[in-house]
RNA sequence: GGGCGCGUAGCUCAGCGGAAGAGCACUACCUUGACAUGGUAGGGGUCACAGGUUCGAUCCCUGUCGCGCCCA
């Protein structure tokens, strides 16, 4: 028995605890061994995620994709798990350690602070994937993986040091994105580019040996301190004669040259720049042209660091020098207003201009960005760029919709080394070691460096010109190397590796997600069943990330992309277009929508939004909406049920002999066409659409309706067709609603096997439909031709204000054969009856006296409405009409009419213009005898 | 400054070379045996603007004006 109502929590917690059991979602199970593979791997939340609306319409498409595949017999893997999130995660335990007044992580230190790490991922790390579950995400939860585990670490270790050896890892000395909250280098795309409105300070910097100065402008004063030259451009008539003389700096009093360098606009500012290259990406571009050593005045806090600095060794000690060096340990910002109030008093400060201008901050931390002087790891993105491109230009990777690929291939094809270290403690320690003399041995594990670095020591003659003895005692050589003769341990005694403390970028590891998951770098028939994967769902915030850096790795490793379709979704904002934001208070939680209408209802409003590239626009009311959808099929299937319309066993609608259900089932067979197709092409909004379409004004508002005079009726051969027909629509309705709204679709499946033939299988597993010969031009002819005279019906009685209780009588006027027939077939069943409050059917030669007419379908009806039509109401009703009908064949006429088109449009094109007129001009025929009539009844 | 995209019904958006569509909202009527989380009917659009290509343009091209987003 279908209840009452549908209660979406209970329902769904059962649903998934049941395709749990059943090990529905599990891939690579005995019975798909033959079935072609189909494989996603989802973007790995943050294991301090929890759901958000993102979150929600990445994997109910990525859910939608895998059921659909799932159905249609494809052995499916959607691989999930969490990433470790380095600079999240350590916040978030940082943070709790505080809150807890406990020690901080360096006084605890590396080892204990870890174990406290892992302690809170196992308790709060699972979150995000019971929240997915509740969504009814259908990963294979059997596999799930987390960046951080024992093979994932394996896999990034084997990475590192196989791109180390190419040449495609190396540690570099330059300016870095510097977090000074965080303590720690950030890659480009961590840095988020905010306008902020500043100044632009000009200030003066004497001329050595003059009363002149030249006037630099900066938004950033307090770096001045760490200038080394001025610059302008060498075609600045104004200022290129002070090329080659030396400026002194103010506050320091050092000399510093200046510059001709095209990066000095002439049109901006002063003209001319100060040059500081340790703090600053475009000066170091111009400190290295011109051989400057560059100055460092920051500490890695961003406080100036200036006692213990090489800049004024050899100066000469002034006030100025003197208070400025009182400056030491000033933060940034103290710096600057101290400076300019420096500068200001002495008359140095030109003046002080508004300037808006982007300031880099850290997508984490939110604080200012320094441009910092670090030894850091990158990877050489560039060449492994080269491959993804290609891939990408030759069409084995294809991003839906196409036109990210521009987006691809801009960043691509300008692609900055990746630095990929990070001064933390929660991530994948650099396999690096270091043993005197700065020594590097790279390797996947310490026994490994020891050895190399053995081999190295042993075999390098030290400054002194004797072997080296090293010592590796301390990283437990005799666990190491227990071969070891005695001779070569007396040798070693005095060498000790250290490990390189900073940790990998967590994209790194993520950027190895497609093959690390599946069992790579071990040789798994996962890698080679699943690898590379069908698809790929994201955001578009994520290509630089994430896409881009997967291929980069795929290719090199496995020489394959590693997905075929990347499909790129865009943003869920608020009902008002807002980007939805904790601070503005706007969010959605997807798990208060999910309690309150269902995660259907939730599913199905994200997929019925998600057109290929808009961004969603999500209001609760929207998702109300679609809960009534739910609720409309729940009805339909409980009116099925109350109807005594059970299953039939191997009941094939290609028998149908009633015209309603050979339409229902060419309609069927339609509606698993678009569905099917819309899919296929990622067009999930059509396919929602399509699917919506069929069930409510198909199936609910026009089947079901005229399957009630059947339902009802005598018992007979009809009767039972049409309850084996209504049962098995409203199977096909749930297997093309599955993937959209798998927790009622199920729950209905199990419903309706209550009765009739035992099902198969959970509707998770049952085949995808798949019509073939349901198409019947004839029955949509007639209902479509049944459903235009009942809706004229209906109409005329509402214009006309005829009770809704009245009985009227259709009058057919000289009604055709075929319109005769259709009309008593469906009289006789009481659809008119039922469906337009129509008593009966009569044919008539002429409408009686007073009645309202209805051209339908190149047929007149009339509706006797004596004494209840205004005649002169009808007249201008008919007459309305017809203007509608003669403007219709004026159009035509007139394309027709013209030579230019006959000759030109394609054949199907001019043949439909010359139906429509005909049709066109029936009506209108119609139309005109109908206002005779209604003159001469006058 | 470079790139991408968007201006279609009151709102949110589909459609993108052959007669303007959906959902919501709105109006009127309807407690009919699946469903008022419903039914029936209806009003509402020079498809931003200006040119061009075409037999034909909401759709293609160019420009203008507005509005987003990404990258410098």
């Amino acid at each position: 028995m279908i209840d009452k109502t549908y209660q979406p929590a209970e329902v769904e917690t059962r649903i998934y605890a049941e395709w749990e059991q059943a090990g529905a979602f599990r891939a690579g199970t005995p019975e798909r061994a033959a079935a072609a593979p189909y494989s996603i791997v989802i973007p790995p939340p943050n294991v301090t995620g929890s759901l958000h609306m993102g979150h929600a319409l990445n994997n109910t498409l990525q859910d939608i994709l895998a059921r659909f595949e799932r159905m249609r017999g494809r052995d499916v893997l959607w691989q999930p798990g969490t990433d470790h999130a380095g600079i999240a995660t350590q916040m978030v335990v940082e943070r709790q350690l505080m809150e807890r007044q406990e020690p901080g992580r360096r006084e605890m230190g590396r080892a204990k602070f870890l174990e406290r790490v892992w302690a809170w991922k196992a308790e709060s790390g699972g979150t995000i994937t019971r929240q997915l579950k509740r969504l009814g995400a259908s990963c294979d939860w059997s596999r799930e993986r987390f960046t951080m585990d024992e093979g994932l670490s394996r896999a990034v270790l084997k990475v590192f040091v196989a791109l180390y050896n190419e040449g495609l890892i190396y540690k570099d000395k330059r300016l870095v994105n510097w977090d000074p909250k965080l303590l720690t280098a950030i890659s480009d795309l961590e840095v988020q580019q905010v306008e902020v409105r500043g100044h632009l300070w000009h200030i003066k910097y004497p001329i050595e040996g003059s009363d002149e100065f030249i006037t630099v402008a900066t938004t950033r004063p307090e770096t001045m301190l760490g200038d080394v030259a001025v610059a302008v451009h060498p075609e600045n008539e104004k200022l290129k004669h002070l090329i080659g003389r030396k400026a002194v700096l103010p506050l320091v009093g050092k000399l510093i040259p200046i510059i001709g360098d095209d990066y000095a606009d002439p049109e901006k500012g002063t003209g001319a720049v100060k040059i500081t290259p340790a703090h600053d990406f475009n000066d170091f571009e111009v400190g290295k042209r011109h051989g400057l050593t560059p100055v460092s005045v920051l500490t890695i806090e961003a406080k100036l660091t200036l006692t213990d600095n090489s800049f004024h060794s050899n100066l000469q000690r002034s006030p100025d020098l003197e208070e400025t060096l009182k400056m030491e340990g000033m933060d940034r910002f103290a710096a600057r207003k101290m400076i300019v109030s420096r500068l200001e008093e002495k008359g140095l400060l030109d003046k002080i201009e508004p300037h808006t201008h982007v300031v880099p901050h850290g997508d984490r931390s939110n604080v200012v960005i320094e441009p910092y002087l670090t030894d850091q790891w990158y990877v050489d993105a560039k060449t492994l760029a080269q491959p993804a491109l290609k891939a990408v230009r030759e069409g084995k990777t294809t991003f839906v919709p196409k036109n990210w690929e521009k987006t691809y291939f801009e960043w691509m094809e300008n692609i900055q080394p990746w630095c990929i270290s990070r001064q933390l403690w929660w991530g994948h320690q650099i396999p690096a070691w270091y043993g005197p003399g700065e020594k590097r041995f790279v390797a996947e594990t310490e026994a490994e460096a020891c050895a190399q670095a053995l081999k190295f020591y042993r075999t390098a003659p030290m400054e002194d010109g004797k072997p080296y003895a090293p010592n590796l005692r301390e990283v437990g050589i005799d666990a190491v190397m227990p071969a070891l003769s005695s001779a070569i341990r007396e040798e070693i005694t005095g060498l000790s590796i250290k490990r390189d403390e900073d940790v990998l970028d967590t994209w790194f590891s993520s950027a190895l997600w497609p093959f690390s998951t599946l069992g790579w770098p071990d040789d798994t028939r996962e890698v080679a069943r699943f690898y590379p994967t069908s698809a790929l769902v994201t955001g578009f915030d994520i290509i630089f990330f994430w896409v881009a850096r997967m291929m980069m790795m795929g290719l090199h490793f496995r020489k394959e992309v590693p997905f075929r379709d990347v499909y790129i979704h865009r943003l869920v904002r608020d009902e008002k277009g807002a980007k939805m934001s904790k601070s503005k208070g706007n969010v959605i939680d997807p798990l208060g929508i999910i309690d309150e209408y269902g995660a259907d209802a939730l599913r199905f409003t994200l997929a019925r939004e998600a057109a290929q590239g808009h961004d969603i626009r999500l209001s609760p009311q929207s998702v109300e909406n679609n809960r009534n959808f739910a609720t409309k099929l729940w009805n339909a299937a409980r009116f099925v049920e109350f109807n005594g319309a059970g299953r039939v066993a191997g009941f094939n609608p290609n028998g149908a002999r009633e015209t309603l259900n050979r339409w229902i089932a060419h309609e069927t067979a339609k509606a698993t066409r678009e569905v099917t197709e819309a899919i296929e092409q990622y067009r999930f909004n059509e396919a929602a659409a399509a699917a919506y379409r069929f069930v409510w004004n198909v199936y609910c508002d026009w089947y079901v309706e005229l399957s009630k005079p059947l339902l009802t009726g005598p018992d007979g051969p009809a009767k039972d067709e049409t309850r084996a027909t209504a049962a098995w629509a409203l199977d096909e309705i749930l297997k093309l609603l599955h993937p959209f709204m798998p927790f009622i679709t199920e729950e209905l499946w199990r419903v309706t096997a209550e009765t009739g033939p035992r099902r198969d299988s959970l509707l998770v597993l049952a085949p995808w439909p798949k019509h073939d010969g349901l198409d019947d031009p004839d029955a949509e002819a007639e209902i479509g031709w049944f459903i235009d005279l009942v809706t004229a019906i209906r109409s005329v009685r509402v214009e006309m204000n005829v009770p809704g209780n009245a009985l009227l009588n259709l009058e057919m006027i000289n009604p055709s054969n075929e319109t005769l027939e259709r009309a008593q077939r469906w009289d006789e069943v009481g659809a008119f009856n039922r469906l337009a409050r129509i008593a009966g059917t009569t044919t008539v030669r002429a409408a009686s006296k007073g009645s309202i007419q209805l051209v339908v379908s190149n047929s007149t009806f009339a509706l006797p409405l004596f004494g209840v039509i205004d005649v002169e109401a009808e007249r201008v009703r008919l007459e309305k009409e017809m203007q509608k009908a003669e403007a219709d064949i004026k159009r035509v006429d007139q394309k027709l009419g013209n030579p230019n088109f006959v000759a030109n449009a394609p054949e199907e094109i001019i043949e439909g213009e010359k139906e429509k007129r005909e049709e066109a001009e029936g009506r209108r025929r119609k139309i005109v005898e109908a206002l005779d009539r209604l003159k001469s009844a006058q």
